[in-house]
DNA sequence: TTTTCCGATTACAAATTTGTAATTTTACAA
DNA sequence: TTGTAAAATTACAAATTTGTAATCGGAAAA
């Protein structure tokens, strides 16, 4: 379950929320000031902070811009001041949230469940190449052609994004192996050449893909959509 | 500049949020029923939804659990309902956050950018992460740590761009496996726990790192910066 | 038809990657 | 201190990756 960082002065307050998120099966840490919190942040990792605003020893939005820089967990500012002009600096300085005393427990519940919904289960969104029927997803190292996923090796999907980032368009060996390779040898050509055998090869490319890769009479490649 | 669906069946308070957002540099398309907003979807594709509960033909809520099937749009609910349990609920359908007329236009538009910075779309040109003092390039299949590059493998590479990618926050191994192998199997510890020691290696990491990776008592790792 | 040229493919070996298992180290309680 | 359980590291072998070089194949010229 998810561990709550919970920064509040007042003890009153503190015990109250602090029952109240255990019973509903968080982890509470506990701090009272600025100092207290900061020292706390290098013990636990919260993946959610409640920062009170006004605390004995600073004030909450700074430690916010702190902790921004420690980590990307919400923050959700509890405080009595409603004005607001404290609430738009709540938010600049960081806060994904703003709730005014009083509040009602379940209310805080709702909106500590909305933050962590969007920003703790955060499911990787990889970047992608999404092409109809293909796909190229450089996290996974995998392609898909025509409903087939295959897995590729480094070189080969490095071509392929090359080649699906600018499809249509002609690139050059040179370009190829200076990006790949950061620098351009004279023997490029054979090495690119094997490699996107390879990869044709391995995506099982032929006359009935979506998808050609075709070599020009100047010493490019292009990557074309096939239309019967 | 980041489009937005404004469902609101008061004209008066449409024109008045529309022209501040318009002013703000956002485009705005505008629904007053359920049902344009309905058809609005399949036209454009919002990145945020301001949502009235309160429409002529049909309740917000239920809009939003259909809307959630169709986009991962972050939604605000704006509406006079202030009461508690309408809150929940309208937190329970989905939403995101949660304004009660009459606001502040300003606070909207902080409420409006706090979701937004949560919804980064990452460019598709050459997924990167960049730190301070730590970068990994996943087409390059490289990181660099305190300024010095490393070429890695595809399974180091992997763990360390999920740890960089919710850096602060604890990654159990389960997840990793599963993010990484698709599958959890019943010895996924022992394979990350061997990557996790194989990458930190390969990336030099010492005592004199600005990164360490840490592991919870709970089967967990996080990426932490270290601050001396 | 034969020859030649050049790109595509295949062969091959060195290097790397990687899961599993063994071993060492660490943490902590008795 | 010692015992032990978990974590970190190391060892190892199978599989994969990859650059280079050899071979194949097809088009165009002779």
């Amino acid at each position: 379950m998810a561990h709550i960082l919970l920064v509040e002065d007042d003890s009153d307050i503190m015990r109250i929320n602090r029952t109240f998120l255990e019973n509903e099966g968080y982890t509470v840490h506990c701090a009272d000031s600025v100092q207290t919190a900061s020292f706390m942040l290098e013990e636990c990792v919260p993946d959610l902070v409640l920062l009170d605003v006004m605390l004995p020893d600073g004030d909450g939005m700074d430690f916010c811009k702190i902790l921004r820089q420690k980590t990307q967990a919400p923050v959700i500012f509890l405080t009595a001041r409603d004005e607001n002009d404290s609430v738009i600096m709540g938010f600049r300085s960081g806060g994904d949230d703003y709730i005014t005393k009083p509040y009602d427990l379940n209310v805080l519940k709702a909106r500590i469940e909305a933050q962590l919904r969007r920003n703790v289960k955060q499911s990787p969104q990889h970047p992608k190449i999404e092409l109809p029927e293909l796909t190229v997803d450089l996290f996974a190292g995998t392609a898909t052609l025509d409903g087939n996923e295959f897995s590729l090796p480094q070189r080969e999907l490095q071509i392929l994004y090359m080649l699906a980032s600018q499809i249509g368009s002609r690139i050059s060996y040179h370009d190829i192996y200076k990006t790949i390779y950061g620098c351009d040898l004279e023997d490029s050509k054979n090495t690119i050449r094997v490699n996107i055998s390879r990869l044709k090869k391995h995506l099982n490319m032929d006359d009935m893909s979506t998808y050609e890769i075709a070599a020009t009479s100047e010493g490019e490649y292009v990557l074309r959509r096939v239309i019967f």
